[in-house]
DNA sequence: TGGCTATAGTTTCATTTGCAACCAACCGGA
DNA sequence: TCCGGTTGGTTGCAAATGAAACTATAGCCA
């Protein structure tokens, strides 16, 4: 790799390496790339997809609106996931009675055993990372992630 | 928001908000989306457009290849924000003559009076984020943040 | 009731992204 | 010196993403 030592290197300049934001972004990638092939080839759904049955597992019936509170998704992701798992089956949806604009989405027989089968998948890549940790360190990460997302909401607060 | 207590819970679901690969992207983003505001209304830069100029700052001369090599980013990404920036006027691009495929890539000197307007704003970013934390847990955020990158790197490497 | 505003969800369109195919130049061996 | 394979970089195309416009329904209040 070509060094540039007979350039001039501008003073102060950022380490990309070091830099925190971009860090995050490697690992991230990383690690989303690895999770999205893993879902992709074994049942053909994408990460928001996965996020949907997710939550749906844990709070059946919820709307789509419940949807973008709990996953943080755009409404358009979740609008297109929930397209794509009802016309596959995995999900059903009924308008609800009260609210006509609203429906009320719970995961189909086959949708819960797709995502029965999923979880143990998800938890192995999990803990794969962790793996990597001691029981000191990953309660550490836990509290770290959680700093560091109440400072990035914060981030572009100030508008 | 519907709690759904009425309908059949998957017995081990997956909590979305606890799962690590979920907090990690949505911390990303998070960051990401500030920032990729911050350069593009202030400099009308993309991020990765950012990213090349900083590794050309600290290596000038260096080729796109070994942009790839630094930044990890597709070829392609590089590519494009190298037509976008040596088109812009900030970054200077000469054909190697030892090998006619290459070029040597240099920032310009508006380019470097960018970056130079540049670095501030994110390392004030960063240490926004930074703030949030101990100087002990920053110790800590570094060594966990390569152990998780290093354990990352393996998570596909099965096929 | 009529009319204004707000919300749920979808569609449209423009931009971004990423893979694959591609072109051009280099390199090593027959 | 020609030929097969490799590398540097760009282009084409198709999928993913996101903002904004749009449709339909609801709620409020005069």
């Amino acid at each position: 790799m070509e060094t540039g030592v007979t350039h001039p290197v501008v003073s102060d300049a950022i380490e990309l390496e070091q830099f925190l934001p971009y860090r995050l972004s490697r690992l991230t990638n990383t690690v989303s790339n690895a999770i999205a092939e893993l879902y992709r080839d074994s049942f053909g759904l994408s990460i928001p997809d996965w996020r949907v049955m997710a939550v749906l597992a844990r709070f059946p019936g919820g709307s789509a609106q419940d949807l973008v509170a709990r996953t943080r998704m755009d409404k358009v992701a979740v609008s297109r996931s929930v397209a794509r798992l009802v016309e596959r089956g995995l999900i059903h949806r009924t308008t609800s009675s009260k609210d006509r604009r609203r429906s009320s989405l719970l995961l189909s027989d086959e949708g819960r055993s797709v995502y029965a089968r999923i979880v143990p998948m998800a938890r192995d890549a999990e803990s794969q990372l962790l793996a990597a940790l001691s029981d000191r360190e990953r309660v550490a990460l836990d509290k770290l992630l959680d700093a560091l997302q109440g400072a990035a909401d914060t981030l572009g607060a100030a508008d």
